[in-house]
RNA sequence: CGGGGUGUAGCGUAGCCCGGUAUCGCGCCACAUUUGGGAUGUGGAGGUCGUAGGUUCGAAUCCUGCCACCCCGACCA
């Protein structure tokens, strides 16, 4: 097992892909590029749906649900859109099989050809567009406010389990508006809600920023992003919010007659996170003995291991644990006991902990005697004993603590992650060096962007929000600038 | 999609150059002794050697196609 679990150190790559399949999070599919999503893998995403879902409805949006295929013609009604996904879409071309009559095996049937090929989804701005046409005529009619859990295809030629997949599962907002001013708001909102999650349950900082045009959505008028870093100094984009303008609307002539009885087109929003953010995770607080996971996210959040030497023993540990269990239970928090009477505690340990479960408390005959347990958390590997007495309560503010712990952690990290650089050599060096964010100068065009990202791999992941104004010069032409932008090496 | 590498039991591998039916470790199964940090002993099971062809008396081994994975590049709102 994790024995020989790969040291971030010597191949982080390498340890982040043991580290994913070993912990049962997920594998590789017999399908090239898509990934299993296994058990434990997916109660941890549950999770993350369930509190986004309420955070969804909690700003006033519906869950609904699209058809996975697109008409090969809505792609190009948005000439940027098209663009933007033309080159990783998946086209479904034929509606039946049938058996080779010379090899036994079964064959595309030629005469099964469909008259339009379809798209799988790599997103569904142009099929929910095309629906609201017929949901939208009046302002009495706005907002629309919808949300979609699904699955998207995106052909992408190299991929890494969770960070890029072919296939992989999100949720989209698409949401219709009265007013720009609205859809901004709906943007910036849902943004919030993004950062608020990440940072809240994920325990994972952020900065909060607004996309270059080179790496805006296509189809956007404006992309704003939660970025970010992982423990190896790259960026990860870990959400996206897009203020859509009108082009969808235009694209698919979705009109509103308003309270003045003028028409006109309807502004719109989309937004989205992905199973992505289960690469971020484990990227952002593991270590080299497996997992950390924030207890907010936890699938189970306290392990209960019993160390006995007889049969009697190991009952009487039972009756102790069973009201321990419930104690904590009733307090929300998810415990598993592992009675396996095959594993012995120390391989017990060892598996937990590369699952990640928070807290661990062992009992033996020791602690039966002394009414006392031995907790360990999984964050600081700290360990201590603790009277029972009481315990459901310190348990619940250890994880309290843990989930604290972790986020100051990956802040202190990230804080210490941003460079200001001044000088083109200054920015090379620190990204050859150390990584992370670089904060410098650009002059703003899109020209010095490529050859920054030609020459350093580095691209800017956001403009942030509450970027102070400041006067400078851009590292690369020189040119004037008004503030610092945040560059990096993106996952 | 280009360059490089790999594919042998669930996992990790030896064997391949120089052709003769597959090695070792972990894991798995049974029993016993064990159990506060990844147990030990004894016995046992498990293989279309990625796949499809070809060469050959005979192919894991040589040749060709295909597939998958890894690394590098291109690509990646």
């Amino acid at each position: 097992m994790a024995k020989d679990l790969t040291s971030r150190e010597n191949d982080y790559s390498q340890w982040y892909n043991e580290l994913v399949s070993k912990a049962d999070l997920a594998e590789h599919s017999s399908v090239r590029g898509c990934m299993v999503i296994k058990p434990y893998g997916y109660s941890i995403w549950e999770k993350m749906q369930a509190v986004l879902d309420k955070k969804f409805k909690d700003t006033g949006h519906s869950n609904a649900y699209f058809p996975l295929f697109i008409p090969k013609s809505f792609l190009s009604k948005e000439a940027a859109h098209v663009e933007g996904f033309a080159k990783e879409c998946a086209v479904v071309t034929h509606y039946r099989l049938k058996t080779d009559p010379e090899t036994g095996g079964v064959i595309v049937d030629p005469e099964a050809k469909l008259e339009e090929e379809l798209i799988v989804r790599p997103t569904s701005e142009t099929i929910i567009w095309n629906t609201y046409k017929g949901w939208i005529q009046s302002y009495r009619d706005l907002p629309i406010l919808v949300n979609q859990w699904a699955n998207v295809v995106r052909w992408e030629m190299r991929t890494r389990l969770f960070l890029r997949t072919a296939e992989f599962l999100w949720q989209e907002g698409h949401t219709a508006h009265a007013t720009a001013e609205e859809a901004i708001a709906e943007t910036e909102q849902m943004l919030d809600v993004y950062a608020d999650f990440v940072e809240n349950w994920m325990a994972l900082p952020v900065v909060k920023g607004r996309k270059t045009p080179n790496e805006r959505f296509a189809g956007a008028l404006d992309t704003y992003c939660i970025e970010a870093l992982m423990q190896d100094g790259k960026a990860l984009q870990a959400g996206t919010s897009h203020f859509l303008g009108q082009n969808f609307a235009k694209a698919f002539d979705v009109k509103f007659t308003g309270k003045d009885g003028k028409l006109d087109y309807v502004w719109a929003t989309s937004w989205g996170v992905s199973t992505r953010l289960m690469g971020a995770l484990v990227m952002a607080h593991s270590d080299d003995d497996g997992l950390v996971l924030p207890p907010k996210l936890a699938p189970i959040q306290v392990v209960v291991v019993p160390i006995y030497k007889s049969d009697e023993e190991a009952d009487k540990i039972t009756e102790v644990v069973k009201k321990l269990k419930k104690d904590l239970e009733d307090k929300g928090i998810s415990v598993k006991y592992d009675n396996r009477d095959t594993q012995r505690p120390g391989f017990k340990f060892a598996e937990w902990e590369l699952k990640g479960v928070p807290v661990r408390i062992a009992i033996g005959a020791r602690d039966l005697e002394n009414q006392t347990v031995e907790v360990a958390r999984r964050d600081t590997k700290e360990k201590m004993v603790l009277q029972m007495n009481d315990l459901a309560n310190k348990v619940e503010h250890l994880l309290e603590e843990i989930q604290d712990n972790i986020y100051q952690k990956a802040k202190a990290f990230r804080t210490d992650s941003i460079t200001k650089v001044d000088t083109y050599e200054e920015f090379k060096q620190v990204l050859a060096n150390k990584a992370g964010f670089v904060s410098a100068h650009w002059d703003g065009t899109p020209e010095t962007e490529q050859q920054i990202k030609d020459e350093t791999k580095a691209t800017i992941r956001c403009i942030p929000l509450d970027n102070p104004l400041e006067e400078g010069k851009c590292i690369l032409t020189g040119k004037p600038s008004t503030q610092r932008v945040l560059f990096a090496i993106a996952y």
